[in-house]
DNA sequence: TAGCTATTGCAAACCGTTCGCAATTATGAT
DNA sequence: ATCATAATTGCGAACGGTTTGCAATAGCTA
């Protein structure tokens, strides 16, 4: 918390309760979530706002974002950074997994998401 | 195109103009493609029915989907099934890759979709 | 060929996300 | 502490991809 709050100020934005607030509800869940998961927590920060410090915590690295059935589920960029989501509630679980692939010919600035998609113990039954 | 068709008619569903003119262009583009890029290329059928086709396609098991920036993308299944994306233009190549994950105890039904997004030649200049 | 049902086209709703703008807040200087 | 300033927020409306309800149509079977 406090090392991206300093790295926040370091790059020159504001100290903000948005700011503060949707970090530490990144910090205290450690599963992947939706920005409208995230503003349900916090429904004292508008969620345009919600969805503005997303874009800053993107655009200074920090979030490991996946897209699934048009939605966007974040999480602070940490290993290991998989999951596997459960497709009917939500519910995610971090996964360990290993891969590799050949050079890019045609491609520059290559970045990868491995999703993986399930059906959780309760949705299953 | 045969066997697609064939497998259609064998599991009930009616022979339709546009289920095969969205078949055609899947079969024809060996991109990944969005449900709009497809209508583009097939004005003369209706954009819900080219939604309804690739969901169709899809519960029959036949189709690879990506998800970026809230857009599907949709490719015919077949090895190999993985795609590097240009992000400013959508151009696509495929991509030969190998991965191994463990075992998943709460999770039944998964499936695993990596995308690898990037910048293609024209964009990067 | 006629009749029945699945499928389509159309327009409106839906849902996650973005945007413009006026009101507010954090910050550094006085 | 107070002020001035620009950055940031809240709000509501727009946006873009996707889905849905329903009446019209087209494919199949007899
Ligand atoms: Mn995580
Ligand atoms: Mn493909
Ligand atoms: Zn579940
Ligand atoms: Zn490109």
């Amino acid at each position: 918390m406090k090392d991206i709050l300093a790295q926040l100020k370091n790059s020159g934005y504001k100290l903000t309760q948005p700011r503060k607030k949707v970090l530490d509800v990144l910090l205290h869940n450690h599963q992947a979530m939706s920005a409208q998961d995230i503003h349900q927590r916090i429904q004292t920060v508008n969620k345009a706002s919600v969805y503005r410090v997303l874009k800053l915590l993107q655009d200074l690295g920090l979030l490991n974002i996946e897209s699934i059935n048009n939605e966007k589920l974040y999480c602070l960029t940490k290993e290991p950074h998989h999951h596997v989501i459960c497709k009917k509630c939500g519910y995610s679980e971090e996964v360990a997994c290993t891969y590799s692939f050949g050079d890019f010919k045609n491609f520059t600035h290559v970045q990868h998401q491995l999703t993986l998609t399930g059906l959780c113990k309760k949705c299953s039954k």
